[in-house]
DNA sequence: TGTTAGCACTCTGCCTTGTTGAGTGCTAAT
DNA sequence: ATTAGCACTCAACAAGGCAGAGTGCTAACA
């Protein structure tokens, strides 16, 4: 594997994710000054293939690059390609705008329109989030509302109807009761005993008790919300010609079965390129994916493209995601 | 217009819609037996086509409904077809599990499901909305919440960092100021004199004001939360098979310009028929709406299919949600 | 007068065939 | 070790030809 074999192969890796078209000898000899000639690019463009980075097509067509051959250049060659000021400007406004509104939405606009390919945000429930803070409190003469605190600033909350609820203090004494027992306790801390031991403390409000864990659940529960965008431009991929193949992979992608592969670290950029996928339909797909915590939530970013995918941009574009929420998170904190 | 005429016109518009194929008078003669010749019905599709109603892609190809042809059908041949019995459990259970999580997204998914076509369901605040009550109360030693109840049942809250809280009293106190000034006020009532005497209200606690009044204009605002389903059957009909086609559909689909037109009523079905639709690449396409009112705020439900839909059975679907959120919603109320 | 059989004509879709061009591997010369 | 040259392969495209579905028109018929 020599310095010679390298530069062919970023040769082709480079012009395939531009045209989608096998790189022939003579067209490398042409377009890039190596200064040696097609028949000598012929033969080491055999020891590539040898070697499973390239492949051919069919007999006489050019090399188009191997999984293999990605991966090689994902881990060793590609270069960062940092955003632009005014890319960075303007991700930073929108981060800043959309912080506690609408924010995984906007990143999987964001995202799409800076790299052109689908893209997919879920944000999701810590697995191992703690009840923070229960508080009842009444709303009208026919209703009361439930609020739970689990993380910092991760609220969930819900309207109860009541023919006669009891009134602020009463509720007071109540969520007393339950910040008492669920202070710091997950889901799975709350069995069978501590449900009998409340519903004894409840006494003759034992009936509100039931509604409240449900809400409980609810804001415990990992309620998965997931954006998608740019989906429209996997239409405009020559290997996605086949409208079976596209149906098939917009159904994937709205079963929201991509993100599924859970990422462990945080601010790590993972890369799954064609068959290292498992889902049959991204076999011919390359997913980079990358997560981090927000507001006392798990979010995930998932981009979708072709293995022929420009993975220098895309990873660029997801570190820069990465950082300047980052940044602003920070910033926030003082 | 005779009743012979209107039996083919059903005839050519029934096959067309399974088929996507123009329909030939032979055709017609040979799968209904309406006991005339194929001659006598060229003579009637001549007829049809002279009023409109259909037309013939090129000179010697069968008919195919045109856009005022579906308009006829819709308003006068249409027939109603109702759900099945499962369905229509399936239908109920389905809103009773997700009536205060994620129904927005459950009836996108329930309806692509049901219909084959794509789905949009959206849900806004409505214009007029008004502020119930406001609250305040502390989390921990450091923020507060703050909660806007608008209409019933429609809740925002929001997490406040303070170095230096109020205490639960003061927080009490200020919530009862801002409920007076507040209570059934829209957005629009909210101007510069009342401000005014808010801040004067807060006194030492003028600085809280803002951020509240944020959380409150975030509540009554249009949040347009929008879910989309079943995007991936437009690949599987013949008249989309140009991908720059079902790309810029995509993208129209994606951008939600397919709600914008304004239903004024809740509980009708309206249907727009190819040209009838504004949008570009919409006039390929029919779009059937729909709005009905949840939670307090409102919801519009858009089915997009090509103009060749089956309408009765989309209707029917259409319906059918309506009916049962109407029915699930009244005998809750109970 | 409305209906129908028959015929000539038209147009699309599909299949076949031939041609072009890009690309390869191999061999022999440098 | 490199390169020029050559024979060979294969996909992509265009051109031609055929089959089939469908029409409009005319003339015959009830």
């Amino acid at each position: 594997m020599n310095d010679r074999k390298i530069k062919i192969l970023e040769a082709i890796i480079n012009d395939y994710i531009r045209t989608a078209e096998p790189i022939g000898s003579r067209t490398i000899a042409k377009r890039y000054n190596f200064g040696i000639s097609s028949a000598t690019i012929r033969n080491e463009m055999s020891d590539l293939e040898d070697m499973g980075l390239i492949i051919q097509p069919h007999t006489s067509s050019g090399r188009v690059p191997s999984d293999l051959g990605y991966r090689l250049y994902v881990d060793s060659l590609m270069h960062h390609r940092p955003l632009t000021e005014d890319e960075t400007i303007s991700l930073q406004r929108m981060i800043m705008k959309h912080l506690d509104r609408d924010l995984m939405r906007e990143i999987a606009k964001k995202i799409a329109y800076l790299t052109q390919y689908a893209t997919i945000v879920s944000e999701s429930a810590e697995p191992h989030a703690v009840i923070k803070y229960v508080q009842l409190m009444p709303i009208d003469d026919h209703s009361i509302l439930i609020i739970v605190v689990t993380e910092i600033k991760s609220v969930k909350n819900k309207p109860l109807n009541l023919d006669d609820p009891p009134d602020y203090d009463t509720l007071a004494q109540l969520a007393r009761l339950l910040n008492a027992a669920l202070h710091n306790k997950t889901i799975k801390d709350i069995d069978k005993p501590l449900i009998s031991a409340l519903l004894a403390a409840f006494g003759p409000h034992a009936h509100l008790l039931i509604p409240i864990l449900g809400v409980i659940e609810q804001a415990l529960q990992a309620d998965n919300q997931t954006y998608t965008s740019g989906v429209n431009n996997f239409l405009a991929f020559p290997e996605f010609a086949d409208p079976a193949k596209v149906q098939s992979l917009l159904r994937t992608i709205e079963e929201g079965k991509i993100l599924s592969a859970h990422l462990d670290e945080y601010g790590k950029v993972q890369i799954t390129i064609g068959r290292e996928n498992e889902t049959p339909i991204l076999q011919e797909c390359s997913v980079v994916r990358t997560a981090f915590p927000i507001h006392g939530k798990r979010a995930t970013i998932g981009i979708i493209g072709p293995t022929r995918m420009d993975y220098s941009q895309v990873v660029s574009v997801a570190h820069a995601v990465l950082t300047n929420l980052n940044a602003v998170l920070t910033a926030l904190k003082k």
